[in-house]
DNA sequence: ATCGGGATTGCCT
DNA sequence: GGCAATCCCGATG
């Protein structure tokens, strides 16, 4: 079952994109080592390379950083909506040192506000803790859970609404990321594979070094966190991605069975498979998805 | 001031 | 596949 190739179309995707234009420029200036997008190569040596170099070889120094990013428009649309169209977008994390981690949404879970009892904001209800699901849609909402985990929301439109993200699958700063995963684990466990690094809520806010403190930040325009779409990758169609009951709500009975919890079909990062609700749909798409990480894994799987 | 539960994870059997 | 870990938040008195 090996080696296949990625599948994924290189076609157009350019189509119908507000480009947020950018903000400061100023991380131009101040990049220490910028990773080429494409390639994971060396880290750029010191900071020996002038701003000009980098504006004239765009292919170096490219700005992905804003020419991709995603903007409000993205984000003003209702909450299931959002949820689905976060699938294969990509979550960005800038770290203090400059160093960047990718991740692609592969898993996301709606909640809705007002009759949603398995959301926060069920009733309207509003606290301190879920004050940003109430905010602009594109806030980011991070919530403790079981004392130990967080877990990270985007607000949408709807009032109270927002998706949290599930998975991802790990593109970029994988060893980063393993590190911190590791901390909170057992010395001398074996080593995550890199399709575990991120399958699960709380293990992505772990994996991207996403703290408490960025509740109610902005996608939009934060300097540290933000997402964006890929663009060697085609969008999710509707047959690549699974609707299925959210998980570990089964005490809110009637609600727990809505099918807001959506996945790429197939895609080996999804935490928690639901065989049942993939045959309720359809089969024979199986393979797409797949492919992907498959080639992801097998590439990451030797180390930088 | 106290109490109960939780949109999970990792280890152990 | 079961279950403990762990503590913040919101509800209640």
């Amino acid at each position: 079952m090996a080696g296949r190739k990625r599948k994924m179309l290189a076609m157009a995707v350019a189509a119908a994109a507000p480009e947020q234009q950018a903000h400061k420029q100023k991380n131009q200036t101040e990049v220490k080592r910028k990773l080429s997008p494409a390639k994971l190569k060396e880290p750029v040596q010191g900071g020996k390379h002038t701003p000009s170099a980098e504006t004239e070889r765009s292919h170096y120094f490219t700005k992905t950083d804003q020419q991709h990013r995603l903007g409000q428009d993205f984000f003003n649309q209702p909450c299931i909506s959002l949820a689905k169209a976060f699938l294969g977008k990509v979550l960005v994390r800038r770290c203090e040192d400059g160093t960047e981690l990718r991740g692609r949404i592969v898993e996301t879970e709606a909640y809705l506000g007002g009759d949603d009892r398995a959301s926060h904001s069920a009733g309207g209800k509003r606290t301190e803790r879920n004050a940003a699901m109430f905010m602009k849609p594109g806030t980011i909402y991070v919530y403790p859970i079981y004392g130990i985990y967080l877990c990270m929301n985007v607000s949408s439109e709807g009032e109270g609404a927002a998706v949290l993200l599930r998975s991802l699958e790990p593109l970029q700063g994988q060893p980063l990321m393993r590190q911190l995963r590791a901390a909170r684990r057992k010395e001398g466990a074996r080593q995550l594979k890199d399709k575990e690094l991120c399958n699960g809520p709380s293990k992505l806010c772990q994996a991207l070094n996403i703290p408490r403190c960025f509740d109610r930040r902005d996608l939009v325009s934060d300097p540290e966190v933000w997402l964006e779409r890929d663009p060697n990758t085609s969008p999710a169609q509707p047959c690549d991605i699974v609707s299925a009951p959210r998980v570990g709500i089964e005490s809110h009975g009637e609600w727990a069975k809505k099918p807001w919890r959506f996945y790429l079909r197939g895609h080996p990062c999804v935490s928690v498979v639901n065989k049942e609700a993939e045959r309720q749909s359809q089969s024979g798409y199986v393979m797409n998805a797949l492919d992907v990480q498959a080639d992801t894994g097998q590439h990451n799987v030797k180390k930088t």
